[in-house]
DNA sequence: TCGTGTCGCGCC
DNA sequence: AAAGGGCGCGACACGA
């Protein structure tokens, strides 16, 4: 069964829909302040709800401590289908771009502040979101796999449910301890516009050691020019470039930039705009990446929690965090996808670089890591380049399946992942430097910078087929995740149980009662099997966790 | 003063 | 000749 939830004239309405997106119940207005008891005695039938964005309803249903186990997000939906290879000929796909290819309203707090304000009514979006509905439904059905476009719909959808969720419940973030960090590594906090005492004393080493006293090594021309002064040829003054130069100044600056990005990036500053009440609410954003991966917003930036900080990530008193990473992700979706016997032997015994050494193909674990990364990420050059052949030769159907997606995104096609998210087609800049290459009066150096562009594109497309699977993986093992502890948390709310607080692209973190801990991990490796099951059927490709049962996250791996 | 572009770096 | 994918953000640089 499902439930559509709208807006019209500023109010919610309900309407029950048959598979096909066509109303089959009577449809149901409700007041705004009654729409978390409505949909929590509806949800005990196990509807999937069907709304517009996920955001926006399920803040409103969180706030009201009412939570649904599946939804059809159809702006997430949408945004597949418009693009998928499996349903290029549907109404949907080929209809002009509409509202439901724009981007979603900003933010909770937009939605959140909405729900009272009625100085600007909305349409009735009943209709053009029934509508919609059934267009997905139609496209869904008349696909050249429905069963696999349906499961990355019920994924991409349960994520948006996870993601909203964890906003709701925020990372315990233990504001103390992170100060505590910050004062040790920089010394105490400066007044508004100082910098604190470790980065001040290391700016006048510095200075005196480029013989450079206005040095601003913040701005990188300026630190350019006084390295060039002191006769190191850079190119650039990025940390790596650095790290190739002898010079008494360089460990120096290399330490001063490390302490400026952690201030800059997660210091007080941050501390003080992102963390209330012993929590960080980072907002995520479902799909926010071309390839399916999710993106973050806001300063928090939950996708980049630098290392250094997670010390500050602690459980509360008798509580555990249960934090899980896969091992070695994306390439054994390749191997999986790619249905290649010999890598996901490499695989099976938990170490797969050192299950390609010991199948001979390489030396070195090191060599088989920067390998196979080479092979994904389209390397041709360097060691990553030299090692390629050999690992063709061993594995070829995997290496084959990243090779056949890079030739056809540099012929300007569409790649899709396994289970149908299909990459963009390059833009029309991409289009006529192609054309260009062969027209009349084309240049030699027209031509190289057309092949160079179709190279970089090929790069593009080899990548998206497996970063954006490992992304429908870590979307299936959240899902299933979520599922499973719902089912042990009984009767009590979402955050008075075990449930998630932190995911990373391939790892994930639940906050729970310690006496749970047991439990949540086997439901965090059970979850992971199922994905792997639920994606790539009896291909027998394992899908190791590392798994660790900590206070701190700063202790995990 | 503002918006936009670039650099550099954090994460995977 | 060389040629490594995807992000978000803060600081600086620069031009309107």
């Amino acid at each position: 069964m499902f439930v559509a939830l709208f807006e019209s004239a500023g109010r919610p309405v309900l309407q029950p829909l048959d598979t096909e997106g066509f109303p089959t119940g009577e449809r149901r207005e409700v007041d705004a302040r009654q729409l978390g008891p409505v949909v929590a005695e509806i949800e005990r039938e196990n509807p999937r709800w069907v709304w517009d964005d996920t955001t926006r309803w399920y803040w409103r249903l969180l706030s009201a401590r009412v939570r649904v186990e599946r939804c059809v997000d159809l702006r997430l939906s949408h945004a597949i289908l418009r693009g998928s290879e499996l349903t290029a000929g549907s109404r949907l796909a080929t209809a002009e771009r509409n509202s439901w290819d724009a981007a979603a309203p900003d933010s909770v707090t937009v939605a959140e502040d909405a729900l009272f304000d009625l100085s600007e009514p909305s349409d009735d979006e009943t209709e053009d979101a029934l509508a919609e509905f059934a267009l997905q439904r139609e496209a869904i059905a008349g696909s050249a796999d429905p069963a696999r476009l349906s499961l990355l719909l019920a994924a991409e959808s349960a994520g948006a449910l996870v993601a909203a969720e964890m906003l709701y419940a925020g990372l315990p973030w233990r504001a103390d301890l992170h100060d505590g960090l910050l004062t040790e590594l920089l010394g105490a906090r400066p007044a508004p516009g100082e910098r604190p005492a470790k980065l001040a004393e290391l700016l006048d080493t510095l200075r005196a050691l480029l013989d450079s006293p206005e040095l601003n090594p913040d701005s990188p021309p300026d630190l350019l020019k006084a390295l060039g002064r002191a006769g190191l040829m850079v190119r650039s003054t990025r940390s790596y470039e650095l790290k190739k130069v002898e010079h008494p100044a360089i460990p120096v600056l290399l330490e001063y930039k490390k302490l400026a990005r952690l201030l800059s990036a997660n210091g007080w500053h941050w501390l003080d705009t992102n963390v209330r009440d012993g929590r960080f609410h980072p907002e995520y954003v479902p799909g926010g990446v071309v390839t399916g991966r999710w993106a973050s917003k806001g300063g928090g930036g939950a996708l980049q929690l630098p290392k250094q900080v997670r010390g500050a990530v602690v459980a509360d008193p008798g509580w555990k965090l249960v934090v899980a990473d896969a091992s070695q992700l994306e390439p054994r979706i390749l191997a999986a996808m790619a249905g290649d016997q010999g890598m996901a032997e490499a695989g099976a015994a938990g170490d797969l670089y050192a299950g390609i050494v010991a199948s001979g193909a390489v030396a070195t674990r090191d060599q088989a890591k920067v390998a196979m990364l080479g092979a994904m990420y389209g390397a041709t050059t360097g060691e990553s380049g030299r090692l390629m052949p050999a690992l063709k030769r061993a594995y070829p159907r995997a290496i084959g399946l990243v090779e056949t997606a890079a030739r056809a995104g540099e012929r300007g096609e569409i790649v899709s992942t396994r289970l149908g998210r299909s990459s963009p087609r390059p833009g029309a800049e991409w289009r006529e430097s192609q054309s260009d290459a062969y027209g009349e009066g084309a240049t030699d150096a027209d031509a190289s910078r057309a092949r160079g562009q179709a190279r970089g594109w090929g790069r593009f497309t080899r990548n998206f087929v497996v970063q954006g699977t490992a992304a429908e993986w870590a979307l299936c093992w959240m899902a299933n995740l979520r599922k499973s502890l719902t089912d042990l948390s009984g009767d009590r709310w979402l955050t008075d149980t075990a449930h998630l607080v932190f995911f990373m692209h391939d790892e994930v973190v639940v906050h729970c009662p310690a006496e749970l801990a047991p439990r949540v991990e086997a439901a965090i490796r059970q979850a992971a099997v199922d994905a792997g099951r639920l994606l790539f059927g009896a291909m027998p490709v394992t899908f190791p966790l590392t798994v660790a049962v900590v206070d701190d996250y700063g202790k995990a791996k």
